[in-house]
DNA sequence: GTTCTACTGCGTAGATGGTACGCAGATCTA
DNA sequence: TAGATCTGCGTACCATCTACGCAGTAGAAC
């Protein structure tokens, strides 16, 4: 096994309770079309915890970056901000993978002790989620010619393949919450926005949004596995023909064909199995946008 | 952050080189369908590293899976056994997820030492990697009177899912390498199976069987996360709400439009999800299946 | 049977890394 | 100016992976 640089955290935190919702807080650019912090009712704390009525609490990192949630400007003036210390983790994460990013690195990074950033961020997860939204980007928006939802899902699904190429490690971040930074929701709405105009129901056009991204992912996912595999000179230079000599034809006949044929080891065309995959998709999405029926909706 | 249960190594080994292919070895029975270990080419171990033709090393324990390498009788009855090992790990997985397994929880489970287990499998990537290719379990297999390929491959994703949904915590292994197990292997085998009758070209079938796998891989991986956070009592109840309160409608109207409609907070209905992707999919794939023109092959 | 030796379990120890706790000092409010 | 509040961060503590090497075991070779 060489290629690690695997998933974040390990389940520590099995052990002690600890106090959950302690150091946050930093001077955040708002992010663009929020909520304004008086528009929004507040957040209860997360030390609330009725069993009834679910309280919805943000990571309060999270509440920085919509903008909501001030602090007060007692006490000394902070050194750091989130926005240097995600920016320094993500080029962490950029040089070194996930595998080489730790707290303790990033605080070198700024200069700044290891603990510091836990004024900042409550967790490494926290710090994690805050740098994939980062990383994503703002999504590409609409075209000034709208040439229809085809065209724009394709777009959005090319823009969001670039967005991970750029930043590769972000997929080795587990997804463990829904889509909560406001890039990851600009993008849902920009997914929404290119099938505006289908007769798609409001639920078919988010599972819609919510399988093409879920495509996009994996596909990248998959073509990072791939690079990382064969530059550590390892198995995927020759899988087809490795397989070939575990397996046998008669047992399994059908992957035997696919090895013949030599599909196996076309290496470097993730860019034709990003487009058939695409292909397949739009295909099929097709079929419900362009249906004679009457839309629920 | 409080669901935790991450993904696996973190990206120690960065440090020492280490010699790699140390223990390694069991009695395992074959696996169905496999080229008996005389038929096999030897396999260059890791030691050998040439720079031009690449050796394709298998981690041992997984030549292991295969019935290659047998392993020479001499020195003390071995007290433990890779299967015994990777049960124990799939037990403590299940029963704590992929955060709860150490090397020295199976072990415990064992009654062995930690270190004990180093002589059955070289990394605890390798054990991962194991325990996910067991947990899989074999494909469905064709079916008596076959229905075509689309109930097939219908068929073949339900399958999947299923076998996703009794072990959850594979969804937690981040994949680093192409499948290489042996029920791997099969199950990509049986979903070209089910193309075997259409007049797609082999690299499109493969293509589609990856497209699908990543597919059902996706959607599992989701509804295990929104199950997750769900019992946490955490965000999931009520993301529909939240996001309402934190967007402002103007700037992300599409967005809005779905909150409005409710389809954010129909909690459970991955079921729907589900067939809706794959509805889309083998939708999109029945384009190319039933085209009326000559398929290159 | 005796010796050789590959192989076994596993104790020890090193390294890495997340993070609870609490102190000393800074800055703002009253 | 006193107190409240917040800051950076040093000091542990703990979990975890795994390299190393010892002592003992059981076939093989003679």
């Amino acid at each position: 096994m060489a290629g690690r640089e695997a998933g974040s955290a390990d389940g520590r935190g099995a052990g002690r309770p600890g106090r959950a919702g302690r150091g946050a807080g930093a001077e955040v650019v708002p992010a663009p079309g929020r909520a304004s912090a008086a528009e929004v009712a507040p957040v209860p704390g997360s030390a609330i915890r009725s069993n009834e009525a679910p309280t919805f609490a943000l990571p309060p990192a999270v509440e920085m970056l919509w903008g909501v949630r001030e602090r007060s400007s007692r006490g000394p003036r902070r050194g750091l901000s989130l926005e240097r210390i995600v920016a320094a983790a993500i080029d962490v994460a950029q040089a070194e993978g996930i595998g080489g990013l730790s707290m303790g690195r990033v605080a070198a990074e700024l200069g700044a002790a290891t603990m510091s950033l836990y004024r900042y961020v409550s967790a490494k997860d926290e710090l994690l989620m805050l740098m994939v939204d980062t990383a994503m980007g703002p999504p590409p928006g609409p075209r000034l010619s709208d040439d229809g939802w085809r065209a724009g899902l394709s777009r959005w699904a090319q823009g969001a393949r670039a967005s991970y190429q750029r930043h590769p490690w972000s997929l080795r971040v587990p997804i463990t919450t829904p889509p909560l930074g406001p890039n990851m929701v600009a993008w849902m709405d920009d997914g929404l926005r290119c099938l505006a105009g289908t007769p798609l129901s409001e639920q078919e056009k988010l599972s819609s949004v919510l399988l093409l991204s879920g495509f996009v992912r994996n596909e990248a996912t998959l073509s990072l596995d791939l690079r990382t595999a064969a530059s550590d000179g390892h198995i995927m230079p020759g899988y087809g023909a490795m397989l070939g000599r575990l397996i046998n034809p008669a047992t399994f006949p059908s992957l035997q064909r696919a090895i013949d044929s030599g599909s196996l080891d076309d290496d470097d065309d993730m860019d034709s199995e990003f487009d058939f995959g695409l292909a397949r998709l739009l295909d099929g999405i097709a079929v419900l946008a362009e249906r004679p029926d009457v839309p629920p909706g």
